[in-house]
DNA sequence: CAGTGGTCTAGACCACAAA
DNA sequence: TTGTGGTCTAGACCACTGG
């Protein structure tokens, strides 16, 4: 049996992480069958049961486990077709890339009227609505197309400069009072229109990953709106699942 | 300022957690700003600091502040352009949408020579391979297509029939002593080729959402390889990213 | 009822950063 | 040196499941 060597540099809850994986990875505890009672294990490691808690509580974000009250922790069925993608702002994945990200405003307009899907979701045009798309960039190299659908506020001009250069989360809190709380996605596959093909100069139908998002503030009510496209050739997401790391 | 009712259902780490985030979104703590120390909230709240840390690991996951070790816990820049998708197990995935899931085995072929992307990414076929394509299939409307290459171990004859019906992970653990500890993905968009366009009952060229995938052993060599197309018009992910659920 | 996980407390020692 | 977050302990009470 494995041991917590206290004076270790990993700390004793990550170990004891690290002899549980094992011991469920290698089939020694097969799915659906309980762990020890968090009581037992520390024992069993000389460990208290806060320890104890911290390291089952790490298990159980990575899916490895599932506790429930009363009853006791189980190992989790083995999912390894399982995925995790996170998409972050698109100067920062730009930027992990290695490369210079680089907007270019297209257009930026005054509508009274709201597109369609923006009604469906329930947006409201109380002082006019703010249309911009731009061009995103890597190394001057054309990788997506934003449309956004913002609402208006009176009185706090938005310079066409701050497109060149912002991420719409900040423009919309520098520039009006609301506080998006909320933040809602689709991921899909399409094929790019006309218009958006000329601008990712790929060729009519190709096909792009397309992100709708929508914010919206503290009573559920969508402040602004987003469609992005992204070259299938030039974007991808990525998705690492593996054991934890552990010198012991 | 608002208090913690220790008589409430809702325990008090979680009470406090909402409090800090209404701070936080209400602006009231602002980006880049330190928050009261441990202690200082403790007392504030008249809270152990174990509550309180556990309070803050809440929020640090959600991504609304980070802690530096000497320095302090900070607010973080908001970031609603963030995403999060989780893509689960086929079947997973099309019973939560409430319809039946279903797969059409095409075919099954052994094989003595690896694919050329799969000799790249360091697969070696000792004994060959095995590799099989099947139609994944909601409600009986097809809307994947799954190609796989896994490593042949002889002496275990996987049944056509288990293609019907398993989990590509169930059978590698069935059938071999590979452990599958690490899984990578990579989603990008792409053009239905004409023989996965004709399975998708689909147009040649259709846009399709390609999740290529690869399943490693704890010496980090691939022992499974899959490629899957979904079809554009049938398959999206989603992300929600919303503030804490609280009475109080 | 006894055993389980969920939460909280009060106190301790450590590594690290800044003055 | 002081104050910060990171970790650990020993003990307590609760709510829940099962016999």
């Amino acid at each position: 049996m494995d041991r917590i060597n206290k004076n270790s540099f990993t700390p004793p809850f990550y170990q004891l992480a690290t002899i549980l994986e094992k011991r469920i990875l290698s089939g020694e505890l097969k799915a659906g069958e309980p762990l020890p009672s968090e009581n037992d294990l520390g024992r069993e490691y000389e460990l208290s049961r806060t320890t104890v808690r911290k390291c089952l509580s790490l298990l159980a974000e990575r899916g490895l486990i599932s506790a429930q009250q009363g009853r006791g922790t189980f190992v989790s069925r083995p999912s390894l077709d399982r995925a995790e993608f996170s998409m972050n702002e698109f100067n920062v994945h730009v930027a992990q890339m290695g490369k210079e990200p680089g907007y270019r405003l297209i257009h930026v307009r005054f509508r009274k009227e709201l597109p369609e899907f923006a009604i469906k979701l329930g947006m409201v045009a109380s002082q006019g609505i703010l249309y911009y798309c731009r061009l995103l960039m890597a190394d001057d190299e054309p990788v997506a197309v934003e449309h956004k659908y913002m609402a208006y506020i009176k009185g706090r001009p938005i310079l066409e400069n701050e497109f060149q250069y912002k991420a719409f989360s900040e423009i919309i809190t520098i520039h009006t009072d609301i506080l998006p709380v909320r933040s809602q996605a689709i991921l899909s596959a399409e094929s790019a229109s006309e218009f958006d093909a000329n601008l990712l100069t790929v060729a009519l139908g190709s096909p792009v990953l397309k992100l709708q998002q929508a914010l919206y503030d503290s009573d559920n009510r969508p402040i602004g709106i987003g469609v992005f496209y992204y070259r299938g050739d030039r974007y991808s997401l990525v998705s690492d699942i593996q054991p934890l790391k552990g010198e012991r």
